[in-house]
DNA sequence: TCTGGGGTCCTAGGACCC
DNA sequence: TCTGGGGTCCTAGGACCC
């Protein structure tokens, strides 16, 4: 199926997940929590300076709206997942340790783990903080002459070394997934964590791949999925017996396509290295909803310093932007966005606080609010970005 | 048990221009 | 003067991902 097309090489794509990434950073430092249910969320101080004094907070009795961003594999065993909400986790495991999440931590642990691996295989596409895509196909063709004779036994052997690196560079371990695209990576990746390696040969997809769930194929989320479950289809290989012509009836043409193609392990997205970011943003969830007139100096405040962090973030990074976004979530959790286009790029504070009250203007205020967000889109590149003088140059 | 924060991509209608 | 079609930009919402 992924080499029906002679003209077109062989490709040998990894995806590299990191186990359990925040916390397994978290047990570095903490190592007398190994084998311990340990979940990283929340935004509660106190937990960090409980766990500075050898103290650490527990789930137990916690309030607030945090959510699970990571969990260990012991809590995962008790039912505690990635998104949960903190509260439902506390009833499901009420003594396991809580700790806030420090992203300038494990940010530094993503660079090192991906310079591990570049210096084994340069071709890496970041997928966020925890991931990679890496397109080992020039290794596996440099590798033909020493290595084994079947190329995806030599693939494996590279997975081992970039595994063997990355624990050498961070103590942390990963999975991999190797298969001839993106798509099915992923999917391998998840099939033996933690620390395993998994390959699917284009002729595993069938056996392997078929009877997986069809939630399990990146891009179906919930919607689809509980969709496809009304439709009568749970997994991959019922999505692949599927007609196109039906699935274009009920999902439209592009969704329904792609989603043809993907049962059957289809993909030539090719592995990018580099691309410019399209948007910056900051929001934040009020720890109480907000009145829009009751409590409107402090939506005031929490706004303009909103501003201020985009801006900011805009001149470290060197964008500038011309689309200002505004983003309000109610009570109710239904949640609306107003943009405004102005005429040139700005990286300023004040002018996307300018712009941001104007969308504000255009937005139902009647309703408690949750959260607040803004956005700067439409960027220009750095390098791109000059200095727009309102002084003429003759006068 | 009510659901974080940072993103990307897609759709669809209307404005506007050629 | 009327009609048509295509391309691009702007805006709003939503699905999805990590």
């Amino acid at each position: 199926m992924e080499s029906a097309n002679p003209a077109r090489p062989a490709r040998y794509i990894a995806h590299l997940d990191m186990d359990a990434f925040y916390a397994s950073v978290e047990l570095l430092r903490y190592p007398q929590l190994r084998g311990r249910p340990v979940v990283v969320g929340g935004r509660r101080r106190s937990a960090q300076e409980q766990a500075d004094d050898g103290i650490f907070a527990t789930l137990r009795g916690y309030t607030g709206r945090g959510v699970v961003t990571t969990s260990t594999y012991e809590a995962r065993a008790l039912g505690v997942f990635s998104a949960m909400g903190l509260m439902k986790a506390a009833k499901l495991a009420p003594d396991a340790v809580l700790l806030p999440a420090d992203f300038d931590a494990y940010r530094k642990y993503s660079r090192m783990f991906k310079e591990a691996v570049r210096a084994i295989a340069p071709q890496v596409e970041d997928r966020g903080i925890d991931e990679i895509y890496i397109d080992l196909s020039e290794g596996v063709a440099a590798s033909a002459a020493e290595g084994a004779p079947d190329p995806w036994a030599r693939a494996r052997a590279l997975a081992l070394d970039i595994q063997r690196a990355v624990r050498e560079a961070t103590g942390l371990s990963c999975s991999i997934g190797i298969t001839p695209n993106k798509l099915l990576s992923k999917i391998a990746s998840e099939l033996n964590k933690p620390g395993g390696i998994s390959v699917i040969r284009p002729d595993d997809v069938r056996g392997v791949v078929w009877p997986l769930a069809a939630r399990k194929i990146n891009g179906i989320g919930p919607k689809a999925n509980a969709k496809l479950e009304r439709l009568g289809v749970t997994t991959i290989g019922e999505l692949a017996r599927k007609d196109e012509a039906w699935l274009v009836e009920q999902f439209g043409r592009s969704h329904g396509a792609w989603m043809h193609r993907a049962a059957r392990g289809e993909d030539d997205r090719p592995v990018v290295t580099w691309s410019e970011p399209k948007s910056i943003s900051r929001e934040t969830t009020f720890e109480d909803d907000l009145h829009p007139v009751r409590d409107r100096a402090r939506l005031t405040t929490i706004f303009t310093e909103l501003c201020r962090r985009v801006a900011d973030d805009l001149q470290r990074k060197g964008y500038a932007g011309k689309t200002i976004g505004l983003k309000i979530r109610y009570e109710n959790f239904q949640t609306v966005t107003r943009d405004l286009t102005i005429d040139s790029p700005t990286q300023d504070a004040t002018a996307i606080r300018r712009a941001a009250g104007e969308c504000l203007k255009r937005v139902p205020l009647d309703r408690r609010i949750r959260l607040l967000g803004v956005r700067v889109g439409a960027l220009s590149p750095p390098g791109a970005v000059t200095e727009v003088h309102a002084v003429p140059l003759f006068d």
